[in-house]
DNA sequence: ATTATTTCTTGCCATTTGGCAAGCGGGTTT
DNA sequence: AAACCCGCTTGCCAAATGGCAAGAAATAAT
């Protein structure tokens, strides 16, 4: 089972020195999802926090008129999981699905909980992700105030190319808080530009 | 030195069994802002965990154009602190300001660490203060995407009505992610309908 | 290969929001 | 009181985005 790619990922947001990292990755459980399989559906409770290594997901929900919204999207070495739901055990209001096949290592609540009581240099990590995936997620909500569509959608392929390959256009609209009709539109005027 | 508010504040958010709360609450330090008076400047690192007892803060930023965009309002009961510079010890991109003479708790990097250490429960409030904030974050965005300014507007007054008391409208208006131009236009809108 | 289904594109027009500039009004300063 | 400053409002028009529907293109099913 190759988890080289756990140890290397977990290596680099903790000060390692000292600590056998590989106890930590032996309670990592390896998880893969087919395309479109659901790693989190609404009204349930999200028990995987997940470390994506290879493959491409998406969280979304629905709004008031029942129209999906793609909330997030996750590529690979990122952690995946929905805050509220997995933290507070509360029921997810978020579907994360694989938008392709899969493959990454998971912990369940109760172990990553034993994990940073035993392990200081853990709860660092823990602590690391939650910082890193808020702080992510504040940097898009400053983009959806201050940019423009076309400027968000830019910095969308600029960060994940392939994200065309895998996701539809409306749940890329969506993400970028635009319609697909105006992210169809928004498309060809940048390719002209070029 | 009244700190019951802190007290219950800490309460409110750990499993309190058999812990003494005052323990923790020894290592905050009262401090007041004056209104106007930084919490929080551009550039700085931020090294105050602030529980804001009494009084509204405001956080922002400025955008490619030198305009500023108000990040966030806090109101009472509520952690300020600017998640990356104060955990990953970064220069900050926002300022936190006083928008009317404030009164909370602080606590430093370095103590805020040592508690976390020391003290299983106090680790639980620090995530729980981190998954609050993290989740209002997401709701927040949620809102850019899928509601309408006016929608964005109304919820905002539902929540904080005294906000107009204190903030000015260009500052609620950049919140919104609109114009100062817009926001009057919708407040104006929004009083005919009642 | 053909048909059926889904996704994407496009045209037309409505709605929302922005940009600018002028005006208004309340508070301060002199 | 007069002059001034600041924040808010308003009118006018432009730009961005949305809603709908029809057609084109890609993909899946038979």
């Amino acid at each position: 089972m190759n988890r080289q790619a756990l140890i290397e990922f977990i290596a680099k947001h903790i000060n390692a020195s000292g600590i056998a990292i590989t106890d930590i990755v032996d309670y990592f459980e390896e998880k893969t999802f087919v395309k479109n399989e659901f790693l989190l559906k609404t009204g349930k409770i999200n028990n995987d926090y997940f470390i994506l290594a290879d493959g491409m997901m998406r969280a979304y929900t629905f709004d008031t008129d029942g129209n999906e919204v793609t909330t997030y999207f996750y590529q690979k070495n990122r952690a995946v999981f929905e805050v509220s739901s997995f933290f507070l055990r509360l029921p997810s209001a978020e579907n994360i699905q694989a938008l392709t096949d899969c493959r990454g290592y998971s912990l369940t609540f109760e172990k990553l909980n034993m994990l940073f009581h035993a392990i200081p240099e853990f709860r660092e990590f823990g602590r690391a992700m939650l910082v890193k995936e808020f702080a992510a997620f504040k940097q898009r909500t400053l983009g959806l105030i201050n940019k423009s569509a076309e400027e968000r959608y830019a910095d969308l392929i600029s960060q994940n190319g392939d994200l065309f390959k895998h996701a539809q256009l409306k749940h890329i609209a969506s993400y970028l808080g635009i319609t697909d009709t105006s992210l169809s539109r928004i498309r060809r005027d940048f390719l002209k530009k070029d």
